[in-house]
DNA sequence: GAACTTTACCGAATGACTTTCAGTAAAACT
DNA sequence: AGTTTTACTGAAAGTCATTCGGTAAAGTTC
């Protein structure tokens, strides 16, 4: 009740607890988190100004899961780049049941500039025009983010498929996965496109 | 306090009405919605499950303006498959406010197979193998889904980009509008990029 | 057209949640 | 040793989603 002899909070494990509770619950709830924690929920405020920062924390965690050196910007740079937009999709994947609170939280500053900085180091060294790599970062995130969210939308059930009056789409259900390779493919032959689409932005 | 001479509500109200809501307030509340459609809240709850079903409905609404005639298959496929990505996340940027709440939200199994439908006859009739066309046509959504969370993304505000730690992010900053063309611009050069990617899986 | 059922609303009540604030006692500083 | 700061607790306020019993009109049946 008094002060606790060391500290039973700071922010990183504030972060790490929401991340993980968030994962498996798929909710996130501040009393949920403090008894998580041990901790009377009040307590949280004297660490954060509130929910909405409690998820920025969670954003940033999953931001250090991606960790720096997952892609090595001396490599070609289509390999760097998709090893960069797999490891960070691959983060999210982690973390599936906390997406949908993820997807539009904010990440903290200096996360993003480092992260910004290292991508467009290596699209600028790669040739692209200092005007085109914002934007190319900029869609690379957004079909990352996109795909993050995909992991976790309800399938279309195949059974479903009126054969009659969509004879197209149930063609195009057959021989396709339905289970979380679905998504990977989706996620492989867009991130694959993107690449190549990229790559004839370059002068030749 | 009776039964009304004519109903007040139907799901169809109830969604654009929401779908407005969301869109200029940014969150959605029962009491809100009610008062907005001149009914007690617990008159909400007779024509629909609850929270989550209305932010269906107002996923639908955003649906249906996606009109069925934005696009013509007969074109040639890119521009089809471009026309169909530009109407579907026109309709998004329609209602930014909203984008948050909508983007997790599952389209009604109609809605999503009528589109489904159409996107891979177009793409069949293109060339592509059966096996390619859902994953081609989920790459494509999360990009755009992806893009449409991207409107609504905290600006990366220059000033605050040190120069001497990011400098390749600084100078990617250079030249780069920071207004509601900075995600346009990325929707654009990632959208061609996929269509392009897209292009070479076609057999020659 | 009268009796019955169903429909579409209201109002009140419940329980959970986020957030604030006034203690409290240990820790840290002077 | 005395003062200030820190990190917690507990209670309380205010909002929200949801449920339920009540009510009178609309619709249905004979």
């Amino acid at each position: 009740m008094p002060r606790p002899r060391t500290p039973l909070l700071d922010r990183r494990r504030i972060g790490a607890a929401a991340l993980r509770l968030a994962d498996d619950q798929g909710t996130l709830t501040i009393p949920a988190l403090a008894r998580e924690l041990g901790v009377a929920p009040s307590a949280l405020y004297h660490h954060v100004s509130g929910r909405d920062e409690i998820i920025s924390l969670m954003r940033e965690e999953l931001a250090r899961e991606t960790s720096p050196d997952a892609w090595d910007p001396a490599q070609p740079w289509e390999q760097a780049l998709e090893d960069w937009a797999r490891s960070y999709r691959t983060a999210f994947a982690g973390h599936a049941g906390a997406v949908p609170l993820l997807a539009t939280a904010p990440l903290g500053e200096p996360f993003l500039y480092a992260m910004y900085e290292k991508v467009a180091e290596l699209l600028l060294t790669a040739g692209f025009a200092p005007h085109q790599v914002m934007p190319l970062i900029n869609a690379m995130e957004s079909f990352i983010l996109g795909s993050a969210l995909d992991l976790v939308a309800p399938p279309v059930l195949v059974a479903d498929v009126p054969r009659e009056t969509a004879p197209h789409l149930a063609a195009a259900l057959d021989d396709v996965p339905h289970d979380h390779r679905r998504a990977e493919l989706a996620f492989d032959i867009g991130l694959r496109a993107l690449i190549t689409g990229f790559r004839a932005l370059l002068p030749t």
